[in-house]
DNA sequence: TTTAAAATGTTGACTGTGCAACGACAAGAT
DNA sequence: ATCTTGTCGTTGCACAGTCAACATTTTAAA
């Protein structure tokens, strides 16, 4: 495809994309936008749960008796300690997990997903899918498998440092 | 892993998407997040801006007159209406922008670029472009076009695809 | 004209998040 | 044992953002 640069422009000392680049980017911020706030919306309209709370009912689905400890899921979501400390309390008062006492670790919690927890995550995993598909799957078609191997070039974890998921606990 | 016994079946009837699938969009997730933070914090760090106020500078730089309508940088940009008055008043009190009262339209203001917010604007501009290749460009490297063609079929603009309920559920 | 409807920008109330500091607890060293 | 260091979760503060309601002004309709 491209097998011949600018011949005027020298690949290095120059650290700066070039337009076409850019536009490579910015298209990259705003589809994330637009598909974000779509799925945001439908999910908080039809079952209250925003994108980041609704993650951690779907990590809690999985996991072996239906609860992890804090600090996991503040690790495997895309939120912080406080963030995850805040989010399950909603989650808690509206009666979708409870903390429970980690009873290895004096200090920690676990956040375990109550009945009506499982439930709400099962419909609204019905919701969310549909949209990833709509909004995400289905546009990309074909397309799809060759983007997710490009994706996996890119920076993943800001620390980067996140050993597997030990069910071993 | 998945085992394709039957056809494959990619009917409506079924809107949900398969593992694989699942996983290209989470890919997509995190490295969104994991970039835009770390572009964010670099920018932040060392010019005190955000990534919506870098943009909205960065608009303004190519507007004529380097002004731009409040309501259209809304629109361009990723924040609401009300998000951009906050920001440009963010702008205004540190003296980058300023208000410029619109005379054919006495109800919308202009925001314009002075010099200060010109020069920061280009001296964030190389540490933001610089971290946009690095973490984005230069990982992709060939593979950044196909990537590009991909994600135009994705939904672009907030308004754009917002069928929020339809047949078939 | 007068009146109704829409657009622009602002504000108030609220949400969600990060950072830094903290108490409680755990693990290791002495 | 005690002391030190590190970890887990929480909280105070700050900040950026949204939504709904609003005043002002423009546009369209009667």
């Amino acid at each position: 495809m491209l097998s011949r640069q600018q011949p005027a422009r020298p690949r290095e000392g120059q650290p700066r994309p070039n337009d076409e680049q850019l536009e490579v980017w910015r298209q990259y911020l705003r589809t994330h936008a637009a598909i974000t706030r779509q799925l945001d919306a439908e999910l908080a309209r039809d079952h209250g749960l925003g994108l980041s709370e609704y993650e951690v009912l779907l990590f809690l689905s999985r996991a072996p008796g239906n609860q992890m400890r804090l600090i996991r899921l503040a690790e495997e979501s895309l939120v912080t300690r406080s963030g995850m400390t805040r989010l399950i309390t909603r989650l808690e008062e509206r009666g979708l997990v409870e903390r429970l006492r980690c009873p290895s670790d004096r200090r920690g919690f676990n956040a375990h997903m109550t009945d009506a927890g499982r439930d709400l995550a099962r419909a609204a995993g019905k919701t969310h899918l549909a949209g990833v598909k709509r909004l995400f799957v289905d546009p990309l078609a074909e397309e799809l498998g060759p983007l997710g191997t490009s994706l996996e070039r890119l920076p993943d974890t800001p620390d980067d440092a996140l050993p597997p998921c030990e069910p071993g606990d």
